[in-house]
RNA sequence: GGGCGCAUAGCUCAGUUGGUUAGAGCGCUACAUUCACAUUGUAGAAGUCGUAGGUUCGAGUCCUAUUGCGCCCACCA
């Protein structure tokens, strides 16, 4: 028999299995026409992302998920991917380029795109090896990515569609726009933060100083003023009702603008009247629409001031800020300064403060996008978990803003938006952009397309240029679960394109083979079955693919969404680089290996909750991982022969097993059940603490030490290996190495792998209550005895006899079978088990339940302590009596309360005087 | 301004549909090392379940209000 070591060394195995497991083949997902599917898609994670926290807590429950769905029979499937994630790659590669002291802008787009590759080729796959660190059962041979040329198509398809049904559209509007990252980005991608800043109450001189020489604004970005093309104040605010239509000049500038009246401005806030600036903000966006204002655009892309700032053109934004301020100061026209709270808009890629920016972009309109996705949510075909995210969902979705989807950066997918120069630059100006829908039906030189158009279908001119943008990331990522199954071309571009040898007609049958099985492929897997993410990202992502599997696939693209809690410190803060407060998973695996990692992660997540997480976490998951290893190895070095795992139901049905082995049993299929409620319900850590506790607390620390005197049994000993092995594959979604470790030690089939067995089934039959009964008695029996032991301070080691007393003939033959168990456990050597307790001074006596364990005593005895026990147990007794009989003695519990529970308080005021009497007795014999 | 989450043992947290005497891990106290495991075992101490009302025969659990902490959404300049 093969020695295990004394402790469970995790590096020895991991790699080993995980490489087995992958030549298998055994991750790999292909339809199986006699199975139910079960499938995720992985959130991609950054090609430029590292491993974290929250990545290992995300990838372990998907791989439970998955691992404990294939050992149920289902053909499983994750597939694994990485996300191109424009923005945030772009900015890793500026940076690398840096170094050389080079820019983008000085190597040019197409050069710049081929270093991104080399980039991605060199740098892309660390996050994939790392996520193959954590174990996950991911089909490797799919592995996709959001920039792969089939993808691409997805991307391109989607967009063209869109267009054509006029859900895309080109506008002229104020957008989020990052002057660091010099691109717009979407209302998500651009969240607020609140900052302490100042309001300050400007005042802005009257064209035509009457009794009021100025008009008072308050502001908080003072640089905007610059850009202002009216004020506006309330029609109903008296005071300045008599200035409505009247003319300011704008200070700085000398440029004169309107008073206007419009009801959207609060009375109450600052002094009243609000600058306007149409180009600079959202609301003034829509006052200045709604008036007819005009729109003076004040920044470069980079956010300094441009040439309509006059004077303060080139300045940088916020130190133009200043200087305004100064001037403004030194004019006498600063009237005060307020600390003021204020939340802006930060780039959620670099946290620079966003510039609302006025320029054309694209957007998708999405609220019919949204009215299905909407529904099927209502309707309950997608369901998430926790259930609370549903009402965060629906109060995004009907309140849903169209989705600027233009980025103005180089790594992503290129618009499919062509231009003819003739056609379309004639027409142009930056006020015109603004295109409605009917403006759009006649053509206006814009050609929307798959390919690059060879002519301009109005003039005929091959004069033709692509639009410079990309799209947002999360226009490719909205298609996950779909595109990554090769939709909707269903070829593989990297394969079609080589090959040289076959014929053209061979390799056309190859393709449409090919093309027919991805095809099943796709319809097999899809809808997948659950989505596991974190609640940041139901805008960004959830709610998106939603909206995109009912327009293109015309059904919801998974059924179940869990949403699980954001991984923090200790403190409660997020984990960041920059805080420094990151525990790196890699470091944890290295440490307590990749089975601890995850069990510890399992057990603390409490649906949904954010987890807070310490270092020492972990150490209970390698503990646990070791006492399975030692527990194993006992079992592993007691048994005389391998592979002597057997059926338990049909080894419980040839033979009568003793009460030990049928509540063993019993205790093994109701964990059993337990655990399949709780993963079926998506209740990860009640299923792995159950594990844990059946596995530690009943397992080993009462059926090992019972049952160590009669190991060689030959019943038990079947009995105690095949508990083990199923309890493996109970185990193996939450710890997968060391489960294949063990279960190959056990030698249960040769040459098969852990992942090759079945979920057990669950046995009722099995269920043995009167076992679970008598053998809890057996073990509180044991304990009370090994309690008694201390309070009279017998000395560990020290065996001493003792007598156990039942209260009927019926118990005592419940009792005596135990007998051995209670001597060696408790001790003992010597213990009589008789019927009816007659109370005697010189011993120790405690009552459990009704029966009397005593324990003789000789010599000289302090008694003291056995008598407060018994007056202690008296008083509490006495209290809970009378709660008992207040409780019984109330006309609307004995009424209105069920039958049984009724009953069963009666039957426990019964015993409560019962056992007050016992007590009693005792005291009385110690007088 | 709207919405959500959390408050239970010294610490970190479980507690599913209201029904025995509210649980775990860590920590703490005492004892134990020729025993599968000291990454261990045995026993123990420790909680008026944030506060105030209400519903109910019965509330940690349901309702209302309130306090504190955290998060999300929203155009208050």
């Amino acid at each position: 028999m093969e020695e295990l070591a004394k402790q469970y060394s995790p590096k020895d195995v991991e790699d080993k299995w995980y490489k087995y497991w992958q030549d298998q083949g055994f991750f790999k997902g292909s339809p199986c026409s006699g199975k139910k599917p079960y499938s995720i898609v992985i959130p991609p994670p950054n090609v430029t992302g590292i491993l974290h926290m929250g990545h290992a807590l995300n990838e372990s429950i998907q791989d439970i998920l998955i691992r404990y769905h294939h050992l149920r029979g289902f053909q499983s499937l994750m597939l694994p991917g990485t996300d191109h994630a424009g923005i945030a790659t772009q900015n890793v590669v500026e940076k690398s380029i840096a170094k050389l002291g080079l820019t983008r802008q000085k190597i040019g787009r197409a050069e710049f795109i081929k270093r991104v590759w080399l980039w991605k080729e060199e740098y892309g796959s660390t996050i994939v090896h790392q996520l193959k660190k954590l174990g996950v059962s991911c089909d490797w041979s799919r592995e996709r990515f959001t920039m792969d040329d089939e993808y691409s198509e997805a991307v391109k398809t989607v967009f063209v569609a869109l267009w054509e049904k006029g859900l895309i559209y080109q506008g002229n509007k104020v957008i989020n726009w990052c002057p660091r990252c010099q691109t717009a980005l979407s209302d998500e991608e651009a969240p607020h933060n609140e900052l302490q800043g100042s309001l300050y109450y400007i005042k802005y001189p009257l064209k035509e100083p009457a009794e009021e020489k100025y008009l008072v604004v308050a502001t908080t970005r003072p640089e905007t003023m610059l850009g202002d093309t009216a004020v506006a104040v309330n029609p109903k605010d008296k005071r300045y009702k008599n200035l409505i239509g009247k003319s300011l000049v704008l200070p700085l500038c000398g440029r004169q603008i309107k008073i206007i009246a419009d009801h959207s401005v609060d009375m109450q806030f600052g002094t009243g009247a609000v600058k306007i600036t149409p180009a600079h903000d959202f609301n003034d966006y829509i006052t200045g629409k709604k008036h007819n204002l005009e729109f003076i655009n004040l920044m470069h892309p980079d956010g300094r001031m441009n040439e309509n700032a006059g004077n303060y053109n080139n300045l940088d934004r916020f130190k133009a800020r200043e200087i305004i301020l100064h001037d403004l100061q030194e004019q006498g026209l600063l009237e005060k300064i307020e600390p003021h709270q204020l939340s802006a808009g930060h780039c959620y890629r670099c946290h620079t403060i966003i510039e609302p920016y006025l320029c054309p972009q694209w957007f998708v309109k999405m609220a019919p996008l949204a009215k299905p996705a909407i529904k099927a949510v209502k309707q309950g075909k997608i369901k998430f978990h926790p259930e609370r995210w549903t009402k965060v969902y629906l109060n995004w979705m009907e309140n849903i803003q169209d989705w600027c989807i233009s980025r103005q950066i180089w790594w992503g997918h290129r618009l499919p938006v062509y231009y003819c120069r003739k056609c379309h630059d004639s027409q142009l100006s930056a006020v015109s952009l603004q295109l409605s829908a009917s403006a759009r039906k006649s053509f206006n030189g814009i050609i929307v397309s798959k390919e690059f158009p060879k002519k301009c279908p109005k003039c005929g001119s091959t004069d033709i240029y692509q639009d410079e943008d990309v799209l947002d990331t999360w226009f490719s990522s909205w298609l996950w679960p779909f595109a990554t199954f090769y939709w909707p071309n269903f070829l593989r571009l990297a394969v079609s394109g080589q090959r040289p040898t076959v014929s053209d007609q061979q390799r056309k049958e190859e393709l449409s083979a090919e093309s027919k099985k991805l095809k099943a492929d796709l319809k097999y897997f899809y809808p997948t079955s659950t989505l596991v993410t974190a609640p940041e990202i139901i805008f960004f992502w959830v709610a998106r693919m939603i909206m995109a599997g009912l327009e293109f696939m015309h059904q919801i693209p998974f059924k179940d969404v869990y949403l699980h809690g954001t991984v923090r410190d200790a403190e409660g803060k997020k984990m960041s680089k920059s805080l420094g407060n990151i525990i790196d998973p890699l470091k944890i695996i290295e440490e307590y290996g990749t089975d601890a990692l995850r069990f510890s992660l399992i057990s603390i997540t409490a649906q949904g909750q954010d987890v807070f997480l310490s270092k020492e976490r972990f150490e209970q998951g390698r503990n646990f991982a070791n006492k399975i290893w030692n527990a194993s190895r006992f079992i592993l070095l007691n048994r005389k022969r391998a592979g002597i795992c057997v059926d338990l139901v049909d080894f419980a049905k040839k033979n009568k097993l003793s009460v030990i082995n049928r509540w063993m049993i019993s205790r093994f299929y109701s964990c059993l059940e337990q655990v399949q409620n709780d993963l079926d319900n998506f209740r990860f850590n009640e299923a792995a603490n159950t594990l844990y506790s059946f596995f530690w607390h009943e397992f080993c620390d009462w059926y090992l030490e019972l049952i160590k005197p009669e190991i060689n049994d030959p019943a038990t000993e079947a009995v105690t290996n095949a508990l083990l092995e199923q309890y493996l594959r109970l185990m193996h979604p939450f710890m997968p190495f060391i489960t294949e470790e063990i279960w190959q030690k056990l030698q249960v089939a040769q040459g098969l792998s852990i992942m090759q067995t079945d979920w057990p089934r669950m046995q009722k039959k099995l269920l043995d209550i009167a076992a679970e009964n008598q053998m809890q008695l057996c073990c509180e029996i044991i304990t009370t005895l090994r309690n008694m032991r201390q309070e009279i301070e017998v000395a560990a080691q020290d065996l001493i006899s003792a007598k156990i007393f039942a209260p009927d003939e019926s118990s005592l033959r419940v009792l005596e079978p135990f007998s051995g168990y209670i001597k060696n456990l408790a001790r003992l050597d010597n213990l009589s088990i008789a019927c009816q307790y007659q109370p005697k001074s010189c011993e120790y006596v405690t009552l459990l339940k009704q029966i009397h364990i005593v324990i003789p005593l000789s010599g000289v005895v302090d008694l003291k302590q056995q008598l407060d026990n018994c007056n202690q147990k008296i008083l509490k007794l006495n209290s809970e009596i009378k709660n008992k009989r207040s409780m019984l003695e109330n006309k609307d519990f004995v009424g209105r309360a069920p039958k049984e529970i009724v009953n069963a308080e009666r039957g426990k005021l019964t015993q409560m005087l019962n056992q007050l009497k016992k007590i009693e007795a005792i005291k009385d014999a110690l007088r």
